[in-house]
RNA sequence: GGGUCGAUAGCUCAGUCGGUAGAGCAGCGGACUCUUAAUCCGCGGGUCGCAGGUUCGAUCCCUGCUCGGCCUACCA
């Protein structure tokens, strides 16, 4: 097809053949996705000295093989295959990417007639010559046009769509009129010969730069005519299947880039992409945002690497700042910090942020996860539930496409209605039930040994607060599917919370459960440090009782407390957990673009066992 | 951690009651050049996750291992 074909294939061919003896001899094997990571493979010798070789990380079949050949075809064609910019024009008032093209007013206009027109039509007839030909004059009236995208489909023909990520829109090279090429070197020189020779060498998933004119086609797609190439950036790898996306959720999470590339390209999907879940995700974080600020909230960053792991009842992770020679652990909660910003005069304050916690991992857990805290001083609990009521319908609202209504698997949450039950009333059915059984009553009578004060009602005596908590997690908290406030807790489990004005032994603190999962939680926030100081000396010898997740005392907390603060409440949202509840999501490692995930492992690396009889 | 199910072509999957495997898409070659994931014809591509065992013979049966899904338990 063209000169310098010889020294093509001759460099092809060689390639081919380091590729060949090199599968032989060296047993790699593995492709991307499935096979990198499910054949393991033979790594050179020991662990700590192995530098993966490039062919090792995308290791050659006949697909990136295909790639690589047309990249070093293209190389000698444009020059540079991976320039450093492509200006893109501004018909549209700002930068055209294809988005603001499919949403540009004169654009918008054709395509709703066209619409109209097609609407009219049988299946697979074509809107009538004249009209399309009057509809691409005012196209092409419009000016020339500067778009890039990569490539959605496979170029066969002379048609091929390209997407910003967000939209596609279709472009069309005509082998007969003119094709030019914009090569890559400094003065972007134009080759009018070969256009149609690159427009062969483009594969499925690359970035390209198109310059030319809107016109609708013959089946009535408004699409740009290509005068002008510019190849701006390959795809090594093969774009992920376009019907089916990337199925095994492993693969999703692991290779997130590919999966939000699958969700521009699928054709077919249930439920949201993982582009769209991420979008919902944003406009819930960023509504939450927008409801605080107007609402005189200053937003802080507290620290993240903190001497004592306090806030909350978790295991922390532990690591070690070198210079000072000493642990730091990663914060379980920014609570303390913000509280001692409510004593230095921020009467609302928020932070909005991720807390580690050194724990299991499940559907509902991940290692790090992003929580909205926030103080207001003068406010008790119950203001607390009626503004964070208020601030969460608002940007679900947002979120949701203008809805207060979302389907959640086999539920329908409404978060028009946020319930309020004590915990008492809500776990009163279930005690009765229990009380009636001998085994249960004996049991629960006898699980109380200390004697702190319990909570006197009915027909039963609960004398220790966790008792009643087993039973509200184990019977209740499933139950709880439309959003409720639970209020009302035992004192004992709410170390950092005021008691009830009308009950001592009762913490004004609430928990707000959707779908039975705990989305939130909030109290009156404890400012008597002297009592402060007592509820984290019994947090301390709870800890010496084993319980690794009892509270560390905080003594400049103490000492910041011992200034003054208001009285105030504080909240704490779990975004991870809403958003689930939003993009109808049943594991948290779908709500989170890279959540935790074993590492890679290679064959050859210690760690498993077993591997000395493996051999090789 | 416990239970359970799974791993087959680059991708999505089928299949073999034990005789070394197929489809669609993707790739390559050719034809075509106004297509909406998928134009037509042809071709190449797999140690059926890894290691052992039973067997004349294992991708299939058994054991162990690795990795993962789901259910379950603890923290949000």
């Amino acid at each position: 097809m063209s000169r310098g074909g010889f020294a093509c294939r001759i460099r092809s061919l060689a390639v081919d053949l380091f590729w060949h003896i090199y599968k032989k001899f060296a047993v790699a094997k593995a492709v991307n996705y499935n096979q990198a990571l499910k054949s393991p493979r033979l790594w050179c010798g020991e662990r700590n000295m192995s530098i993966p070789e490039f062919q090792e990380i995308i290791v050659p079949n006949d697909q990136t093989e295909a790639r690589a050949e047309h990249l070093e075809k293209l190389r000698e064609l444009v020059g540079n295959v991976y320039p450093n910019k492509f200006d893109r024009s501004t018909l549209s008032g700002g930068e055209d990417t294809i988005t603001a093209i499919k949403n540009w007013e004169p654009v918008v206009a054709i395509e709703t007639e066209m619409a109209a027109i097609k609407a009219d039509l049988a299946p697979g007839e074509r809107p009538p010559g004249e009209m399309k030909d009057a509809m691409n004059e005012s196209l092409k009236a419009l000016g020339t046009v500067r778009i890039a995208g990569r490539l959605t489909t496979t170029p066969r023909g002379n048609f091929v769509h390209l997407t910003d990520g967000i939209s596609k829109l279709q472009i069309y090279c005509n082998k007969k009129g003119p094709l030019a090429l914009i090569r890559n070197d400094a003065e972007n020189m134009l080759d009018a010969e070969n256009g149609w020779a690159m427009w062969q060498l483009v594969d499925h998933g690359d970035f390209i730069g198109a310059e030319g004119y809107l016109f609708v086609t013959n089946t009535g797609e408004v699409s740009v005519h290509v005068e002008k190439l510019q190849f701006l950036a390959k795809a090594m790898l093969p774009m992920p299947d376009k019907m089916h996306g990337i199925a095994d959720p492993e693969l999703q999470r692991r290779f997130r880039y590919a999966d939000l590339i699958a969700s521009t390209l699928q054709v077919e999907h249930d439920g949201l992409t993982t582009r769209e879940v991420f979008e919902r995700r944003a406009k819930l974080i960023s509504g939450m945002r927008r409801f605080l600020d107007d609402d005189g909230f200053i937003e802080v960053e507290t620290p993240m690497l903190t001497p004592k792991a306090t806030g909350a009842a978790a295991k922390p992770f532990e690591t070690h700042h070198n210079a000072l020679d000493i642990p730091l652990y990663a914060r379980v909660a920014p609570e303390l910090y913000l509280k001692r910003l409510v004593v230095g005069g921020f009467e609302k304050v928020y932070e909005l942020n991720r807390n580690f916690r050194n724990e299991g991992l499940s559907q509902r857990h991940n290692p790090e996860f992003t929580m909205l805290e926030f103080y207001v001083a003068y406010m008790d609990v119950n203001g607390m539930m009626d503004l964070a009521e208020t601030m969460i319908k608002d940007a679900v609202v947002k979120a949701n496409d203008g809805s207060l209504v979302v389907r959640y698997g086999e539920n329908e949450i409404d978060f028009s209605t946020f319930r309020r039950i004590s915990m008492l009333d809500a776990v009163m059915p279930s005690l009765v039930d229990a009380a009636l059984e001998d085994e249960r009553n004996s049991q629960l009578a006898n699980d109380m040994p200390d004697g702190k004060e319990g909570l006197s009602f009915g027909i039963y005596n609960v004398r220790k607060g966790p008792n009643i908590v087993e039973v509200f997690e184990e019977k209740v908290e499933s139950t709880l599917i439309q959003p409720t406030f639970i209020v009302n807790y035992p004192k004992s489990i709410s170390p950092l919370s005021k008691a009830s004005p009308e009950n001592p032994n009762v913490a004004e603190r609430f928990e707000l459960f959707i779908n039975g999962m705990e989305v939130a939680n909030g109290f009156s926030e404890l400012n008597d440090p002297k009592e402060q100081y007592e509820r984290f000396v019994d947090q301390m010898s709870e800890r010496e009782r084993g319980d690794e997740e009892a509270m560390v005392l905080d003594e400049d907390y103490i000492r910041a407390l011992s200034y003054g603060m208001p009285p105030a409440a504080g909240i704490g949202i779990g975004i991870d957990r809403l958003v689930m509840l939003l993009t109808n999501k049943h594991s948290i490692r779908d709500v989170i673009l890279f959540p935790h995930m074993r590492p890679e492992k290679r064959e050859g690396e210690k760690g498993s066992e077993g591997e000395a009889e493996n051999g090789n």
